[in-house]
DNA sequence: CCAATGTATTAGGTAAGCCTAATTATACAA
DNA sequence: TTGTATAATTAGGCTTACCTAATACATTGG
């Protein structure tokens, strides 16, 4: 079975994301994520159980296992498509993502192997996030946020959650990207910000950006 | 004035190339190129009249300034997805139409403009038709179709008016490719096939497909 | 246990793009 | 000029994917 149209698969990988997030994806999360009103998604969510594609429970949506197949076939194509840009065209990490989101719809398999090949098959997007391969298989580390580490913890950030082009580049600005090595200086307690080392420099970095930069 | 949506660029840009065969485009030629039934090409391009993209005389179709200038910027993109795919990505010069389709409603004109840069600001596609440039400027050059030639003459290959994939893995066979010098030995009468030297190698070529070949 | 709040769905509607079948307009040959 | 073929449009319908407003369903605090 295959996604009928890029809507379909706009939604099945959108539903991907948020279950890393929490399992059960709430058609209001969905609704928010996609940027569309309930009613649509509800509606919409009907259409893909109908299709096999979700379950749809008391909870929320779950992709099927013929979901999550075409799911994390949209993923590859979409971070094949950010490497594409920032390796071979010049792209900044943080202009990547909208582009990618086009991109992902208009790729044929036969480009995407071609990508992957050209690019000598990478094994992580831009954001330090996994590319599955071809049977949809892919390295799961095991991480934390970087919001969980103790004073004098030293770890590597391994991916950023994080979509939005002004938080990216502020964090390519202070040096926040994956394989770098921070070390926590200091907690600020009640939630404050934490006092990070981060090749050399030392910055104060609030705790909900550190919560979407992990670690390991 | 913007293209809103990806089938009125498919439309224009359809319009575009079939104005080069004859001037004002008929419903009926629009349709079988774009591949759709007679009333809905109809329909749309009352649509397209409406929105001043296109002049709908007895005649036919013509793009206005504002529909010529869409027009040419979906080209640019298609050409440059072409040479992408053929330059970076390591296709063939058969595979990358139909990509290219999909492509060029994707691209932004910042990723357009990357492309271009990464590759060298390139003159044309890799069948050898023009890239417009930002302006929609670019160089046209004085071609008649190889099938014109008399014996005995030389002449050099500039594009090929050809999609199909089946017959340009037969061109290129050949060595019939953009930028390569032909020598026609003899004309066969009533319509008969050309006798061709293309790198030393000689070959039979029926008129169809010589026509769909211009030299300069 | 009930009201208030928040979440989800139903109902009803719209716009884009496509279709087939029927009709009208054009054109050309007998 | 009239009949026939071809080209174009009108009429009427369909699907997809969205919307708002109204309703139903849960959940939780008082």
């Amino acid at each position: 079975m295959e996604a009928d149209t890029p809507r379909i698969e706009e939604y099945l990988e959108s539903i991907y994301k948020l279950q890393q997030e929490q399992h059960p994806v709430s058609t209001s999360r969905l609704a928010e994520h996609l940027k569309l009103s309930a009613p649509s998604v509800s509606e919409m969510v009907k259409k893909l159980a109908k299709k096999d594609l979700v379950k749809h429970t008391e909870k929320g949506v779950c992709l099927t296992d013929e979901g999550n197949k075409i799911a994390k076939k949209v993923v590859r194509r979409h971070r094949l498509s950010e490497r594409l840009l920032t390796d071979i065209l010049g792209f900044k990490w943080d202009e990547v993502h909208d582009e990618a989101c086009r991109l992902e719809h208009a790729i044929s398999p036969e480009m995407e192997d071609r990508i992957a090949q050209s690019l000598g098959n990478p094994k992580t997007c831009p954001h330090g996030h996994p590319i599955p391969d071809k049977d949809g298989l892919f390295e799961k580390e095991k991480v934390r946020p970087l919001s969980e580490l103790k004073a004098n913890e030293k770890a590597i950030i391994v991916n950023v959650f994080e979509e939005d082009p002004k938080m990216l580049q502020y964090m390519a600005c202070l040096g926040l990207l994956p394989n770098v090595c921070v070390r926590v200086e200091e907690v600020a307690p009640f939630g404050g910000p934490l006092i990070v080392c981060v090749s050399g420099s030392r910055y104060a970095l609030g705790r909900e950006v550190a919560s979407k930069i992990k670690v390991k």
